[in-house]
DNA sequence: TATCTTTTTCAATGTTTCCTCACTTCTTTA
DNA sequence: TAAAGAAGTGAGGAAACATTGAAAAAGATA
């Protein structure tokens, strides 16, 4: 989820704006002045900016100077048009002056992540020394890259989205019925058999666990 | 110099809007209604949209839903939070309430520009020793020129927008659909057929590579 | 508007890859 | 130890891909 970073130096309206963010399952990161602002931005990789102008230790005009490609909101009690003009020219996205109206925040942000959202990588799935690569649909163990079939891949992303669990071969069957044919019970057997095989072309680790009379799990 | 597409009926606005930013040099293209407005789209290349919403013909909520990668500032005397936000959330980039303080509209003109002139450099689309001429649908590898069709160019850009990932072929089928009705997947072989037997024509190299049962993507 | 050119789609064929089925062998458990 | 479940194998068929040529659609030109 999209990670928004808050500035603000006044607790009640820091928390208030947070509490309507978090209802919109954005991750919310926290700074209280601008110096901690930008120790936050070396390290963290953040979607968007929430910044008030007047704030102790770097003030937010400066802020807004430095930080690049990263889009920035003003939340100001300045309500003066120079105020305002000086920020958007120097690198702000928008300004919302104080009182503000959350609803309309919360569509300024959406519009904001919108114009930024070029590239929406998928997540990698990892589990221990696998890792499943959703963008190109590969499967890597110890840095070792594994190709899978598209049903085969269907199969062990099911089992690496529900790690140490056991899921039996009718969920198993009907999850991935989602992406590729159907198959019975017996194919799905040799799915996984395919796949041992070729997991074992790279390690001697077991990794696909079966559970009898159940179904099938990665093992721990 | 960029070109701004004004959208207002009212004459007076309409032209003091003009005004202003002919001062600032923009080229100014004229509409008074929603309809003119949308054939002159078709025709011109825009660079921005300020829209307002109470038009004779379509209305500005139509054209902000119908727009799509072109910046749109509405300016309108509507100035409750619903209205607001549902032209926000629908594709506006920016909404300003009439009476509106002309600084300001420069300011946010200038950052919708802004925004949009760092996208496009992001989409340098290089990969390897290809490069896609954006202007006369091109291609060229290792600096011998190849001639793409629309389709195959539209094909090619996606694919080299997601460099080493996969593109499913439905994806792929989406973007020939945009403007032809029939569409089959069989269509998208022989398009990729077809780049594929222009591009050895230059070089022996592969670089369309198939993902079998998923799509394709640009070789490692 | 009619004609010609380019582009896209359709249909047919051959090829490759993958899935399933049936069967055998191995393992667990009652 | 018998029965039931799981693993593995190879053949056959199904699905997906590649390529081609011809038909249809779109666009250009006169």
């Amino acid at each position: 989820m999209k990670k928004i970073l808050i500035v603000e130096d006044n607790i009640d309206i820091h928390n208030l704006i947070k509490e309507n963010l978090e209802k919109e399952s954005y991750t919310i990161i926290d700074a209280y002045s601008g110096t901690e602002a930008m120790l936050i931005l070396e390290k963290e990789k953040i979607d968007l900016i929430l910044l008030d102008l007047m704030l102790p230790g770097i003030n937010g005009e400066e802020i807004v100077k430095k930080v690049k490609n990263i889009p920035i909101i003003v939340i100001s009690a300045k309500v003066s048009t120079e105020d305002k003009v000086n920020v958007l020219l120097n690198g702000a996205n928008d300004y919302i002056t104080k009182p503000f109206n959350k609803d309309e925040l919360l569509a300024r942000i959406k519009v904001q992540l919108r114009i930024n959202n070029n590239k929406k990588d998928e997540e990698e799935l990892r589990f221990k020394d696998m890792m499943l690569d959703q963008n190109n649909h590969k499967l890597y163990i110890k840095d070792k890259e594994i190709y899978l079939t598209k049903t085969e891949y269907a199969i062990l992303k099911q089992l690496i989205l529900n790690p140490k669990q056991v899921v039996t071969k009718t969920k198993l069957l009907e999850l991935i019925s989602e992406d590729t044919l159907d198959c019975d019970e017996n194919s799905l057997k040799v799915h996984i058999s395919n796949m041992r095989k070729k997991i074992r072309t790279v390690t001697k680790d077991e990794y696909i666990e079966s559970v009898w009379g159940i179904g099938f799990k990665i093992h721990e």
